[in-house]
DNA sequence: CGAATCACCTGATCGC
DNA sequence: TGCGATCAGGTGATTC
């Protein structure tokens, strides 16, 4: 489900909530894996160092310890929540980690898409090595980025090495922001299209992260609430329904597997 | 090598 | 009401 607004206003949130620097005091697990076996044992003799910032890359959180980083990716149902000694645990709670007396911070995740990895602050670059820019911090062109893709162009947006973040909602909502349809090829799309998507890029993700991010079914935030966002979608999840520009129905197709909604009036 | 497909898993919904 | 098919915010692994 989360894509970087989402995963953006939970790493706030989190950080909000544990205020960094803070020392790991424990750890529960109560299944060996989620995606990937959870590194359990090294984990644990985490206890007693410091979580000294939180952070995010691309769609994955990063516990920063002094030497050593604990990456959590929330795959599509994954979610942290704050829980006191009235913790009655959930189906899906998979981990929790305790960071002062009678609090802890648990992790919980239905289709455990999601995943918990640890490795060296020295190995971050190379663990991200395949991660392309950040599309709200770094300066990039977006046309050279992508002119020589032969993908479409929402295939290209939705492609981590590319550009970070954008997963399949905001593909589509950015795309009939910036009146681009989702089939073209990168190497179609005009130098002022690229412009357009490139703004628009930016002002669809921050106004989803000021609006606390999108919640069609499973996504909470930090503390636990869901999203606004989703009320705000123009073309997602609104097949057949009227454009809200031009009042034609919105379409709906199957691209590289995911699906994809736009106006084929209004994007071109 | 890049591109396409598969795999992972639970749960909600839909058609019959 | 029940049941199988389909689909859901992602991405690493495998295959072509």
């Amino acid at each position: 489900m989360p894509e970087l607004p989402e995963v953006e206003i939970v790493t706030q949130n989190l950080t909000q909530i544990i205020q960094p620097p803070v020392v790991i005091k424990q750890w529960k697990f109560f299944r060996k894996d989620l995606r990937f076996t959870i590194p359990q044992a090294r984990l644990k003799k985490l206890i007693g160092q410091k979580i000294l910032k939180i952070s995010r890359r691309a769609k994955y959180i990063l516990f920063e310890l002094a030497d050593e980083v604990i990456i959590s990716h929330l795959g599509m149902t994954g979610s942290w929540r704050l829980e006191n000694s009235d913790w009655k645990k959930r189906t899906h709670d998979h981990l929790a980690f305790s960071f002062k007396s009678d609090n802890f911070l648990v992790y919980e995740d239905p289709r455990r898409f999601g995943f918990i990895e640890l490795i060296q602050k020295s190995q971050l670059s190379s663990r991200f090595k395949n991660l392309g820019y950040e599309p709200l911090a770094d300066n990039y062109n977006l046309n050279s980025v992508l002119k020589e893709v032969k993908a479409p162009i929402k295939t290209a947006l939705m492609n981590q090495k590319y550009i970070v973040g954008i997963g399949n909602i905001y593909a589509s909502e950015i795309l009939f922001a910036a009146r681009v349809s989702p089939l073209k090829s990168c190497m179609r799309v005009s130098d002022q299209q690229y412009q357009n998507i490139q703004v628009e890029i930016k002002k669809i993700l921050n106004q989803a992260i000021q609006n606390g991010g999108s919640s069609i079914d499973n996504y909470r935030n930090g503390y636990g609430e869901k999203g606004d966002y989703q009320t705000q979608h123009q073309v997602y999840g609104r097949e057949s329904e009227a454009c809200f520009s031009c009042g034609r129905s919105i379409q709906s197709q199957a691209l590289s597997g995911r699906s994809t909604f736009w106006c084929a009036h209004c994007q071109k």
